[in-house]
RNA sequence: GGGCGCUUAGCUCAGUCCGGCAGAGCGCUUCCCUUACAAGGAAGAAGUCACAGGUUCAAAUCCUGUAGCGCCCA
């Protein structure tokens, strides 16, 4: 540290180098293991805040442990965002006028490939840029061949274990990437819609029919009412004629059917609506397909030729101007409806019946309830687990394939009748199968799910399925740092993948935290303009400052309302760290011995004990996770106890040649120790600043421990900063400088370090006098036995110092009344513990005295 | 409709599990460029713990209810 003024940016490339090239990320061996794997961010992703804050987060515990002695990974990679990465890289081609099929499969797989190797990299030299403590060298990507095997194995698996089906369902359709999406991918946002009323024949009259999609009537197979529905269920069983296509229909009961919506009779669509398929199946109707993967019309015969081909929503326009022409619209009124969107594409999405690939769910996710019901695997905060329950016990079977190109091609392949055969390749499948040369084999076009992929990435990235060194030192491993809105992409699916293929929990701690929100509690977002660039403020700021102030927000399963301020004042706080040190530089040099041996002097013992104190409770919220509290508390130790007492005291220890000896040893070892627990946070500025006083790096040291020094009468420093503050506080009211040194005199004589430090640091002269015999108003300053007086008249308007010690007789009055209150309530003595009630009598004792004391001086004013 | 949270100083939040005189940081006010630090130091002001009941010697904390806000699932 040769500069004079603390400069984030300088030094923070620097220890970045040398971390990375010295390998200083890589697992040292121990008996203990921590390991974790970085939740994978999108590949095409650059990081936001949400990021920081997680990673952050992370790196501070990886950084912690690895001090502790843990033999410590944190394993970074990225997923290869199916859908994400494939929209990107086909605007791209769009751009130059050309589609994916113009290239064709293997072509455009190697575009995509060719961007991987260009663009991939963006998120992780960001994180390498925010200090994170990754080892880079076991990096993994979804894709690669290694990973790649293991989605494989795992599909093949599940497969011949009858876990994995295919079969024909109703799905969440996005129209614009014709493909099938998850059910965890679709937004449904509250829009105003409209209601309209139809008129169905029934015999020679009608019933009205309400319905949000009116261009689904062509599907229509049925009609449904609620049979409790006095109104209709004599309907029931009868025909009703589908307007526009003429289709002749059954009236159902079904309990389904709510009778306060519309005209409580609905028409029935199975093929394109999730509840009607559900009725559909329970009645065995019809399923006709009206609407295609493209969102269009279908070209059927019974379909008025007018229709067909068009958008659902231009048809939606023409079949109401049919039915007004054909007066069978009854009315149309507003209406609030959901409107399901696609996350990636922002399109409707239609629900429509196709042939899909699914996991079947329900055996694994038992087990996975039972792990977490059983506290093998914890969430923290706890309550997050009933979150992880109700939607494991309602859990769907997870359709797993998408009609992509980028990703892990389904291991499935059909011969001439579209018989499918699983295995790992064609030839395992031909030799599995038994199938001869002559049978054509074709492999299914579609893709898996990413989360399919992310959900082995515990175990896949340590690399499973061979029995390698890492999957034996790594897995299960220990902790999972997340989002809430993760737990059922990640967690869920990790939890059971792991469960079933390595038989074992994928980790055992679930740390939940919160979402980065603008500073007023808003959803950071782009349409409302208010995120913020990680990237840039550690420009500013420096990544120290950024991840401090991410650190410092970040207990479990709180959000962080974020604020640039935030960082601003942890930038101020590098900077004070910054200045101590030089103030350690000042006062010690390199012959200062950095273990402290036996110490004699109070302040030492005392600022040594709150060193201890200080760690044990920063190990004990860490324990819990608590990491906001712990830097919190390491923050207020180290900037009010450490710099502003310790530090003033130390000064006027350097006199004597032994006190000073003892007082530079105990000032650099305290702060060096406290440099450690700061690290994490903070590892640059604190690898800099070690790099100072030390040879070695600060990342190969180990997490301090407590001192042995302890001592009875370190209490007496407490008095000494209370009658320091009351001097202050007088100097403060009567505006006094505090360059003015007042003359105090006390009864007794007090110890030598006593009067020092409080002559020097208090800027007073003290001298014991006989008795209190002075002429002129006294006033006294007192902690417990310590009391140092003054000749007030010397100083003070006498006047605004009677109405102020009023003031505080006034205010010790009323918490002496509370007290003696307590202590006369007979129930109070009976059933309070005896603790209680003797603290209590301490309490009124030294209220009375600090009472008798302002009295005294009181009466001696008022002379 | 079902579920989960939250409400404490101007702001952001600890404290609530396990009851014992209300805490921190930032901001604010006043003074101070004192040789580590003005990105700083010293001192200070500031709260009906959302509301209403109940349990208790004692409630921010436990119980019941009400209101407002937020999130998730349908």
């Amino acid at each position: 540290m040769q500069d004079e003024k603390y400069d984030p940016l300088s030094i923070e490339k620097k220890w970045q180098k040398n971390w990375e090239q010295g390998n200083k990320f890589q697992p040292i061996d121990s008996d203990e293991n921590f390991s974790i794997v970085i939740p994978p961010p999108n590949v095409t992703g650059s990081l936001h805040m949400g990021h920081a804050l997680e990673h952050s987060i992370i790196d501070v515990i990886t950084r912690i442990k690895r001090l502790q002695g843990f033999q410590t990974l944190w394993l970074p990679g990225t997923d290869h965002a199916g859908i994400i990465t494939q929209l990107l890289v086909e605007k791209e081609l769009d751009e130059n006028g050309l589609s994916k099929h113009d290239l064709g499969r293997e072509n455009f797989l190697a575009k995509v490939w060719e961007w991987k190797d260009k663009s991939g990299d963006n998120i992780t030299n960001q994180m390498k840029t925010l200090g994170m403590s990754c080892d880079w060298s076991r990096e993994r990507f979804t894709m690669d061949e290694g990973l790649s095997e293991a989605v494989i194995n795992v599909f093949v698996s599940l497969y011949e274990n009858n876990l994995i089906y295919k079969g024909t369902r109703m799905v969440n359709w996005d129209t614009k990437l014709k493909s099938a999406v998850s059910d965890l991918e679709v937004t449904s946002s509250n829009e105003l819609g409209k209601l309209w009323t139809i008129n169905y024949k029934v015999g020679d009259s009608f019933i009205e029919i309400a319905t949000t999609r009116p261009e689904t009537l062509l599907g229509d197979t049925a009609v449904a009412v609620n049979p409790s529905d006095d109104r209709y269920k004599g309907l029931i069983g009868q025909t009703a004629t589908i307007p526009i296509v003429n289709r002749e229909v059954e009236i159902i009961g079904d309990d389904y059917v709510d009778v306060e919506f519309g005209s409580g009779c609905v028409k029935i669509t199975p093929a394109h609506d999730f509840n009607d398929y559900e009725i559909g199946k329970r009645h065995n109707l019809e399923m006709i397909r009206c609407l295609d993967f493209d969102g269009k019309i279908e070209d059927h015969e019974f379909i008025p030729s007018e229709l067909r081909g068009l958008d659902r929503f231009e048809a939606r326009e023409i079949i109401i101007d049919m039915l007004k022409n054909q007066n069978l619209l009854k009315g149309v009124k507003d209406h609030q409806i959901q409107i399901p969107k696609g996350d990636r594409s922002k399109t409707i999405l239609e629900p429509m019946v196709s042939e899909q690939w699914f996991v079947k769910t329900n055996e694994v996710a038992k087990k996975a309830i039972k792990v977490v019901e059983d506290d093998e695997i914890s969430f923290i905060p706890k309550n997050w687990e009933k979150t992880y329950f109700e939607w494991m016990y309602n859990i769907q079977d997870w359709c797993i394939s998408r009609q992509q190109w980028w990703g892990h091609r389904i291991p499935a392949w059909y011969d001439g009748e579209q018989n499918h055969y699983v295995g790992t390749s064609e030839a395992d499948v031909r030799e599995k199968y038994g199938l001869k040369d002559s049978v054509q084999l074709t492999q299914d076009e579609d893709v898996l799910d990413t989360w399919f992929s992310s959900a082995l990435w515990p175990f896949s990235t340590l690399g499973w399925p061979e029995n390698t060194e890492d999957l034996k030192s790594y897995y299960p491993t220990t902790l999972l740092v997340t989002g809430f809105d993760i737990i059922f992409f990640w967690v869920a699916r990790m939890i059971m993948m792991g469960l079933y293929t390595m038989d074992n929990i994928p980790f055992k701690d679930i740390l939940i935290h919160g979402l980065v929100r603008d500073s007023q509690g808003r959803k950071m977002s782009k349409s409302l303009g208010n995120t913020m660039d990680p990237l840039e403020l550690s420009e500013k700021h420096g990544a120290d400052a950024l991840r401090f102030s991410l650190i410092e927000k970040a207990n479990p399963g709180q959000d962080v309302p974020f604020d640039e301020e935030w960082t601003i004042s942890a930038k101020k706080f590098g900077n004070k760290i910054w200045n101590a040190a030089k103030f350690v530089h000042l006062y010690t040099d390199k012959s200062t011995p950095s273990e402290i041996s036996s110490t004699s002097l109070i302040e030492n013992k005392w600022i040594i004990s709150r060193f201890n104190d200080t760690l044990k409770e920063f190990n004990e919220l860490f324990e819990k996770y608590k990491i906001s509290d712990a830097y919190k508390l390491l923050y207020n130790f180290l900037w009010s106890e450490l710099f502003d007492w310790y530090f003033e005291f130390s000064k006027n220890l350097f006199n004597d040649k032994d006190e000073k000896i003892e007082t530079q040893t105990v000032l650099k070892s305290i702060f060096l120790e406290s440099l450690k627990l700061l690290n994490p946070a903070m590892p640059h500025i604190t690898e800099e600043i070690w790099s100072s006083f030390n040879e070695n790096y600060l990342i190969d040291n180990s997490w301090p421990s407590t001192f042995d020094e302890e001592s009875d009468n370190i209490f007496e420093i407490e008095n000494l900063k209370e009658i320091i503050t009351k001097i202050r506080n007088f100097k403060s009211t009567y505006k006094l400088k505090n360059s003015l040194a007042i003359d105090l005199y006390s009864l007794d004589s007090y110890p030598d370090w006593f009067v020092n430090q409080l002559e020097k640091t208090a800027n007073v002269n003290i001298s014991v006098v006989e008795s209190n015999s002075e002429d002129g108003v006294v006033l006294s300053f007192q902690s417990s036995d310590f009391v140092l007086s003054l000749l007030a008249n010397k100083y003070i308007d006498v006047e605004s110092e009677i109405k102020r010690l009023n003031k505080k007789k006034e205010e010790l009055n009323k918490s002496l009344e509370i007290s003696n209150n307590r202590l006369s309530s007979d129930k109070f003595v009976q059933n309070a513990k005896q603790e209680l009630i003797d603290q209590e009598k301490q309490n009124v004792q030294n209220l009375n005295n600090q009472i008798e004391s302002i009295d005294s001086t009181l009466e001696s004013l008022d002379n």
